[in-house]
RNA sequence: GCCCCGGUGGCGAAAUGGUAUACGCAUCGGACUUAAAAUCCGCCGCCUGUAUUGGCAUGUGGGUUCGAUUCCCACCCGGGGCACCA
């Protein structure tokens, strides 16, 4: 290479400063200089299998061992980034390089998550078209990454707006359409239930050998096409939903449940969101809940995480029961779900929730004897029921919240009778009760739940314990009767013993019991019964698939004059975007519950009314006129870097095995997936969850090989920043704060007026963003790098201090120094063997800096590196034995200053590739120790003795020692416990 | 309310049962310089003391251990998640 004589010349106006300093300008000319070197030389390109896609030298994988790493890959908004933003791309740039340097055939790509609202809002304000606002965006944005020294493969990058992208996406979703999930399939990885094609389910019906649902007398060549179609949409993946969906009118949109806060407001934007009844699209998720908890026990993934989707989906095992409910107009049964069947004797009443079914049957009047509060003040049942049900539909979720534990309730008229016992229970209609969890009904158990016990304290409804602690717990039942439920699942169970008898059939004795017991007793008392079965409750609830926006991928859906959906075939995907004049969203007053979403793609009648041949000839059909939500794109992207420009599949088998398949590397695992995952704890639940179930939708189907999409994930913690607020409360720049001591009390001033400092996030609106830009400019994006690989532990949010970023430049200028003479800019190293100090310090440094990148510790790696470093400044010449080590171990983090120094080291090829240096064991050791003495565990004396002093030898000497003499006061020690060769512990008599 | 994570110098932090405070920042002192910057060297937890030394320190209180920042129990503070899910 012609190496460019300035490069490395300084060129900065402090007239006295040495020409070959390693200033900010010098960084900035390096940095550029070997990127586009980079660039030119295809330095990080991986190599696929077979294909176009081939490393800088021409090779295809060849053997070599796959190591898949990316990012959660950026939403390119218009403000650009901070400093905050890169910490992740950072680490797994680290990662990559150092993977590489290990021999390993890396993938490390970037794409970009360009579909979605900010956009379109972006673009209306603006009134630019998305696609032009949000490509400026990802232009901008690709820039400052590169600048950083990313080492992607760029020619796998892509966007999700791509047409090529979409088409995919818009295949999958046709995938997912054209499937139903047959709980009873044994899937090849053993287990059962799995998605199968629905042309499978609909030949069941069609020979008969499965009951067609809702047409029990009718063959399936009887029905007409409506009537299939509606069949076949109750068993679909993707499915239109006619349950009530998540309405918010203030964005325009439907949303998931996912996007809905606690207080039952837009996660976005915090409209208020109502429950209404619309059709629209919907993912049957919750027919892989099951898998979606089990499965996490194969992946490296954060407890913490794991957890948040357990508790999402909220798997609880338990039992439904039949309840037998004489009504006005015949018996009806009333299906209870509870986690605690073995307190079916403590059931003293029942609630229904406001919505349920069975309010549809209670008595005209009042029966004899019912207490006033009961009735609420109405004249009859129906009266209640009905002014109960309008006024909980009335509050907000946000009421409900406020009021949970004041718990209200109203008597329906109606018994129910314990299948056990016969004892006849109130039904009672209450809002704690959720219509959408469980069979909307429960049997109340006032001695063993919380809730139930304050209905029945408020209601004046009897408690029966039927659960008392363990004997050794510490606890006893009577200091809980009168005043609280007991509740546990660990105790012994009592009062719950039946006779024979022919209305309760068997007898039935679960005294004594611990409680995991007597669940399994009762249920198969129950189902032995026919009155109950085990079961199995979520509280994840099926995916709401579609929007009302412009800006997002359209459903390659249409439908004919019936109004029954057709999908469009792979053929003529994708199905694009109209270019239309009038893109924003329909929004309405956010309070207005009546309003009606109104999709922006349905006013372009040309585009809505199109003709198509379908199979049986050219007709008019109407498209689907919704978008998919954002998450779509990021459900799959991941295996697309594989081979973004691939027109024959949405990925290649063959490629997919070796890039993500089970146990495509040591540490892949059965789960399979990407080998290193790192983004923000903020998509521990949504977008991980939907793109697992994409995945094994994926799985199922036989497309991709692996159970998961993400074998090991990381999180990285947030950067956070300081901001200033005047006595007005109003933010002030931070750049212009000054700090001064005052009283011994550090205080923060601008524009000489006293202002607080708060801790908090980095934002626009808070005054006190720093960007990556900046920092090129005044140090450059090594130093940059450095410092935030060193601000500490990667999981962990630690604050920004931009004074502290020159220590990591003056490590640089260091390093530099030590080869290159700052005023002539010749390089001098020492040509020979090492010093013994020297070599140790070499060896044990690359033995601790490979278990720190190993361990993504490059904080500690960083430090380690630094003390090697301050070896060599203290040679009177730096010998190259030493420092060209040192230089391949920090190049991960600071790739730029290394390939200068390497290739002024007279290496002519680009470090990218170089071999991780290695340590040799025989240097590791020491030639003496420092043994610490103790006497009561504190340090009374030191010895220096050699590593393989034997403990005799050792206790001798440090008994020996005056200052431990003197403390023993001439006594033996009781006991004396020796590790040799660091430690001698002095127990005095 | 329930669950999870954390609390170490002036500051970012290191050490996961064995010399607490590595590495970096800031402050202070010295060398070089006419001077300053830069660079190099050094001090740098608190109390006592010229120093040797001694005592006290990892949120608080207890426990286990020869020895605890590390393990156990209780509490305080900070951050995050969930929240009437039967």
């Amino acid at each position: 290479m012609n190496a460019n004589e300035n490069r490395g010349q300084n060129r900065s106006q402090e007239p006295d400063q040495p020409r070959y300093r390693y200033d900010a300008q010098m960084a900035q000319t390096i940095e550029e200089h070997w990127q586009k070197e980079w660039d030119q030389e295809g330095a990080f390109w991986a190599a696929n299998v077979a294909g176009d896609l081939k490393d800088s030298k021409g090779r295809n994988a060849e053997g070599r061992s796959p190591y898949f790493v990316i990012d959660m890959f950026p939403y390119p908004s218009g403000k650009g980034l901070h400093v905050g933003h890169p910490l992740g791309y950072i680490a797994t740039d680290v990662v990559s390089r150092y993977h590489r340097m290990k021999g390993e055939n890396v993938l490390h790509a970037m794409g970009y998550d360009a579909f979605g609202l900010p956009a379109e809002q972006y673009a209306v304000q603006t009134g630019q078209h998305p696609r032009v606002t949000t490509e400026q965006n990802i232009a901008n944005m690709r820039w400052q990454l590169h600048r950083l020294g990313l080492s992607f493969d760029d020619r796998r990058s892509f966007a999700t707006i791509d047409s090529d992208y979409v088409r995919w996406t818009q295949w999958i979703f046709s995938r997912i359409y054209e499937s139903w999930y047959d709980t009873e399939y044994r899937r090849r990885d053993g287990g059962v239930g799995s998605a199968r094609p629905i042309s499978e389910l609909e030949e069941s019906f069609r020979s008969g050998s499965r009951a067609i649902p809702g047409y029990p007398d009718r063959t399936w060549d009887d029905l007409d096409q409506a009537e299939r179609s509606d069949v076949l949409n109750d068993y679909r993946l993707a499915y239109i939903s006619k349950s009530p969906v998540n309405w918010c009118p203030g964005l325009g949109t439907v949303l998931a449940n996912e996007e809905v806060t606690a207080e039952g407001r837009s996660e976005r934007g915090n409209y208020p969101v109502y429950q209404r009844e619309l059709k629209q699209w919907s993912m049957r998720i919750t027919a892989y809940g099951h898998r979606l908890v089990e499965d996490l026990d194969i992946l490296d993934w954060p407890e913490k995480v794991k957890l948040m989707q357990r508790n999402w989906i909220g798997e609880s095992h338990g039992a439904s029961v039949l309840f037998k409910v004489p009504a006005k107009d015949g018996e009806r049964t009333m299906e209870v779900y509870t986690t605690r069947p073995d307190t079916l004797f403590g059931a003293t009443f029942a609630v229904v929730s406001p919505e349920h079914d069975l309010l549809r049957h209670v008595p005209d009047q009042w029966p004899e004897g019912v207490p006033e509060d009961w009735k609420g003040g109405y004249p009859d049942p129906s009266a209640a029921v009905r002014a109960y049900r309008l006024a909980a539909e009335a509050k907000t979720a946000r009421d409900r919240v406020d009021e949970a534990g004041e718990k209200t309730g109203l008597f329906t008229g109606l018994y129910a009778v314990n299948p056990i016992t016969g004892a006849r229970l109130p039904v009672f209609t209450a809002d704690y009760v959720l219509m959408d969890y469980g069979t909307g009904a429960i049997m109340a158990v006032p001695g063993g739940d919380q809730r139930d016990y304050d209905f029945a304290t408020k209601y004046g409804l009897p408690v029966i314990y039927t659960v008392k602690p363990l004997p050794d717990s510490g606890q006893d039942l009577a200091d809980f009767e009168g005043k609280a439920p007991f509740v546990s699942h660990d105790g012994i169970v009592i009062n719950s013993s039946i006779e024979a008898t022919e209305e309760a059939g068997d007898a039935l004795s679960l005294d004594g019991l611990r409680v995991d017991q007597a669940m399994e007793r009762v249920t198969s008392w129950l189902e032995s019964a026919g009155v109950g079965r085990g079961t199995v409750s979520y509280r994840l609830r099926d995916w709401l698939f579609s929007r009302q926006r412009y800006w997002g991928e359209p459903f390659p859906i249409v439908y004919d004059d019936q109004g029954l959906p057709h999908l469009i075939p792979d053929d003529q995907l994708p199905v694009a975007l109209p270019d239309v004049p009038d893109y924003s969203p329909k929004t309405f007053d956010p309070e207005d519950s009546e309003s009606n979403p109104e999709a922006p793609l349905s006013r372009n009648q040309d585009w809505v009314d199109v003709t198509l041949d379908l199979g049986d000839g050219p007709k008019v059909y109407h498209r689907d006129t919704n978008t998919m939500p954002n998450w779509a794109g990021s459900c799959w992207y991941y295996m697309r870097y594989i081979d973004p420009h691939d027109t024959k599949h949405m990925v290649e088998p063959r490629e997919f095995d070796y890039w993500l398949g089970p146990n495509h590397n040591a540490t892949a695992g059965e789960s399979g997936g990407v080998d290193l995952y790192v983004g923000g704890v903020e998509h521990a639940v949504l977008h991980l969850l939907y793109a697992r179930f994409w995945h094994k939708v994926l799985y199922d189907l036989g497309f991709v090989s692996s159970k998961e999409p993400f074998h090991r994930l990381f999180n990285q913690g947030m950067i956070q920043a300081y901001a200033y607020t005047d006595k007005r409360g109003q933010y002030v720049p931070a750049a212009e704060v000054e700090e001064s001591e005052e009283g011994g009390k550090t205080i923060y001033t601008w524009q000489g007026e006293r202002v607080n400092r708060e801790f908090g996030k980095m934002g626009k609106s808070l005054k006190n963003i720093i960007t990556p830009d900046d920092m090129y400019r005044t140090y450059g994006a090594d130093t940059f790098r450095l410092y935030e690989m060193s601000m500490g532990p990667l999981d962990e949010s630690r604050p920004w201090n931009t004074r502290n970023v020159v220590g990591g430049m003056r490590f640089l200028q260091r390093l530099w120094r030590n080869v290159v003479d700052e005023s002539t800019g010749q390089v001098v190293v020492d040509e020979g063997e090492l010093d013994e100090k020297t070599l140790k310090l070499l060896n044990q440094t690359i033995h601790d800096v490979t278990a720190e990148m190993e361990g993504m510790r490059p904080n500690t790696a960083i430090s380690k590196l630094i003390v090697l470093n301050n070896r060599l400044t203290s040679l009177k010449v730096t010998p190259r034995a030493a420092v060209e080590p040192l230089i391949l171990m920090l190049s991960p983090i600071a790739p730029h200053i290394c390939e200068e120094l390497w290739n002024k080291l007279g290496h002519q090829e680009s470090m990218a590739h170089a071999d991780w240096p290695t340590w040799d064991e025989r240097y590791l050791g020491q030639d003496t120790v420092t043994a610490v003495v103790q006497v009561k565990g504190k340090v009374r004396g030191k010895l220096e003795v050699g590593p393989d002093i034997s403990a005799e030898e050792l206790q001798a000497k440090a008994l020996a020692l005056p200052a431990i003499q003197e403390r023993l006061g001439g006594k033996e020690p009781r006991k004396v416990i020796v590790k040799a060769p660091k430690i001698v512990s002095i127990v005095p008599a």
